[in-house]
Parts: structure tokens; C-alpha cells; sequence
DNA sequence: GTGGTCTAGACCACC
DNA sequence: GTGGTCTAGACCACA
């Protein structure tokens, strides 16, 4: 479970935290029951503001994925799927596709070119991932 | 030089006016000197504010895309090049790109399982839109 | 960093702080890095209304020379060279230098003559303003 | 009396030309009495306005540098002096010598290096002249 | 007709 | 606290 943030992404920062932890939870990376990081943890390890990764819990915690065991931080909620089935993962990945599909289409670049440069970046050994 | 506004995108009016733009002109799909709509017919067409567009042009000026013609509105830059070349091109996609790429990993899915996502995006007729 | 606005000026506010911080960067009183002060400062200091500060801000970014942090202000952006190089900096001048040849010329008047009357505008110290 | 108009230039075309003209005049370049080009004439010549040319010539003729000679056009004003002494001439470049002045300290540079810059601006064989 | 400038005010997002 | 976004309205400068 570790956050890899970009502090001059231009999406902002909570919202980074908050769609990591749902994608690695719902690609069965943190099965259910799995301790987070605590949030001061989190915020010194990347010199952001304490606030920030709290809201971002906070809202996991909104949406179920998350649960706050008192005093011991949070985890992983109990009650969540195994791993989550392959189409509702593309389903998260559409706006992101939608999007690209946009741009390139108004840059005038083929499926072909788009694929040849989504390959290295697919295969590549990544640390683990960055941004979101 | 059509412009496609979506207000209630996430992303802000003048943002996606300056997106368009600037992909449009390394399209290749403006050549320099092309005279752009006035920030009153924008305005008006899509019925936001003006200074909304104004804000916009005033961007892409400031970036060396757009140029002011006293008094008769704004064209694309003469000394931009006819198309930038694809290689450029293919690097204003990167951030995207990697974004994809990013998701697609944490989200345990495969390249060819995004192959099979893009594609029908590339290829259907789309209506025409663009949020940025 | 201590900006002077001349409300009276014939060009615009936001242009001259434009001008003013373009200047004081590549001369490298701003290394990167350097925090500028907040839109609701200078608006509050000079008596203008923070858009014009911001419109001021935003084209600077633009441009490539701030970045903005989000939540903590706007900085010199951190890719920026320590001190502009002098011939860059001469550069900058040359629009102004030739406009003034231009006109010398134009008037009959001797090189001789431009230096005596420009030598005692660059010795006497500046109470401090900054048109642009 | 040639007239070199820069339309992107930063100071209006109907000044560029009041501006030329004034100085031709007071460097004795155009005695009393010399006949000026048409409002076509110039208009056609640089691809302008006429309208813009005819404002130039009407700010002239209110500030009787020119004289208006109903049927045959405009010619420089007969109880023009010969030549507009030197302090004089002096001073009307003082508003582009202090720009200099204060772009160049903002800058950091010396008064030695101004002058080096300027020298060859000066000597050089210019056509005539540009902008204004 | 074109764009530019500034103001005032309301509201949002982020840290 | 920071900056951002948009609106509405008034007025100016230029061609």
C-alpha cells in the first residue's frame, strides 16, 4: 500500500489519494482488512498537509470502501468483494479512455499510434505507478 | 474552427476553449493565419460570457499560438508551423498517456484488454464533442 | 519582491506587474523558487481588485515563468535559470533600443548626443517605480 | 517622406504614422510646404485603413504640424520653423530614453553595456527607419 | 466591427 | 488561508 503523489498534477492531491486506494482495493491489491497508513504517516512521508489525506479517507469511508476502527486508523472494509470483476474495472477506466480518445482524435493520431505508444508505457517495470 | 463547449464538465469553459485550440493548430487543422471566430460570436454561439473567451485567447497569446490583429480579431500564429510533426504530437498525448497507464496498472488490467476498450472509441463516428 | 503600479500609466496594471516580474526574474532577483505575494496582498496594497492581479499571474504562468501551488500561492517557476545570461537579457531590451534608434534618427540626432542625455537617466537613483 | 508602418507592433498604426511624421518634420527632413502622400496613397501602400490614415492626418493637422489644402491634400504647415533646436528634439525622446532607463535597471545593466547595445543600432545603414 | 481593461460580487476548490 | 471561475456591466482603443 504505497501512495505515490504528484503535487503538481493538475488534479488535486485528495483526489489522487482517493482514486489509488480505489483502484488497488478493487484489483485485490488490499484484500479486506488491510491497515492503512495512518494519516500522519501519509502526510509526512509526502510533506502534504495532514488535512488533505484525511479528507481523502474521509470520503473512502463515505463511499463504503473504507472503514475507521477507532483509535487503530482504518482499514480496508470487511465486507468488500474478493477482487472486483474485470468489466467493472474498465468501467472505472472509461472516463480516462473517453478522454484520450478525444484527444487524439483532435490531434489526428491513429488507433496504430495511440497503441504504439500505450505498449512501452504498459510493459515498462514501473516502481509501481505515480500520479493516479 | 468549430469549438464545442460542455459547461458542465469538469473542467473550466476557458480551459477547454484553449485545449481545442491548441490541438487543432498542431493538428494541422488551423494553418497560420487562419482567422479564429471573435470572442462575440464564441460568446454568443455557446452563450457564455465573453470574457470567458477572452480569457482563453488571451492564454494562447500569451503561449505564442494565437496573434491579435488590431481591430480585426485574432488568427493563428504566423510563425507556427504548418503541422507539427506527429512525434510532437504524440508528446502533447503523454500526460494522458501515462495517466491510462497508471490506472490500467493499478487496476490489474491488461494491454490488450485497454486495446479492446479504445478501440471502438477511435472508430465510432463520434458527434462531435470536446470537453478538452 | 515589491511591485510599483502606476495607475496613470498608459499601459495597463496587469501588464505592468507582467513586466515588472519578467524583469526582476531574468535579472535574477527571484530565484526560482521564490514566493510572490498572494493576489489579495498586492490587490489590497495598491488598491486594485485581485482579478487584475490574477490576470497578471495566470499569463505569467502561461508563459511558463511562475507555477502555482496549490492551497500556498504562486512561485517562480523551478526550472528557471539562476540569472538570465546578459545577452539574453540584452535581448529583451533590443525592442526598446531600436524603437529608440528609430526615433533618434528620425530627430537628427547623434549617438553623442543619446548617450549625454541617457547617462544621467541611468546614474540618478530612482526614488522607485516601474511603468513596465 | 516614406512611411514604414509595423502592424503588429505594439503601439497603434495611426501613431506609428503621427509619430514618424512629427519628427521628420521637426528634424527639418520636410520643409514648410512639402506635399504629403494621399490618404490612398499611404493606405494602399501599406495594405491599411484609410480611415486609420485619415486620423493620423487630422491629429496632425490639430496640432498644425500639417495644413489641409482643400481639393489638393495635406502639406507640412508653411509657418513651420526650419528646424526645431536640439534641446527640443531632445526632449521629445525623453519618454523613450526613460523607458529604456527603467527596463534596462530593472534588468541589471549597466550604462556601459546600454551604450554598446546601441552603438551599432545607431551607426548601421538603416533604410530608413521602422516603426516609429 | 474588433479586443481590452477594470470593477464588483458571488461562489467554488484546495490545503 | 490560497487561487480560480464565471457573470454582468461599463467604458476605452483601434481599424
Amino acid at each position: 500500500m504505497t501512495l505515490y503523489i504528484e503535487p503538481s498534477s493538475p488534479d488535486p492531491i485528495y483526489r489522487q489519494i482517493v482514486g489509488q486506494i480505489t483502484r488497488l482495493i478493487s484489483a485485490g491489491s488490499c484484500p479486506a482488512g488491510t491497515r492503512l497508513p495512518s494519516v500522519r504517516e501519509v502526510a509526512a512521508a509526502h510533506a502534504i498537509n495532514p488535512m488533505t489525506v484525511s479528507k481523502a479517507y474521509a470520503l473512502l469511508e463515505a463511499q463504503g470502501l473504507l472503514e475507521r476502527q477507532r483509535g487503530k486508523g482504518m482499514q480496508v472494509a470487511t465486507h468488500q468483494q474478493a477482487v472486483t470483476p474485470t468489466e467493472t474495472r474498465l468501467n472505472a477506466l472509461q472516463p480516462t479512455l473517453q478522454e484520450l480518445a478525444r484527444q487524439a482524435r483532435q490531434l489526428d493520431l491513429s488507433l496504430d499510434q495511440l497503441i504504439d505508444a500505450l505498449t512501452p508505457l504498459m510493459n515498462e517495470e514501473q516502481p509501481h505507478e505515480g500520479t493516479q
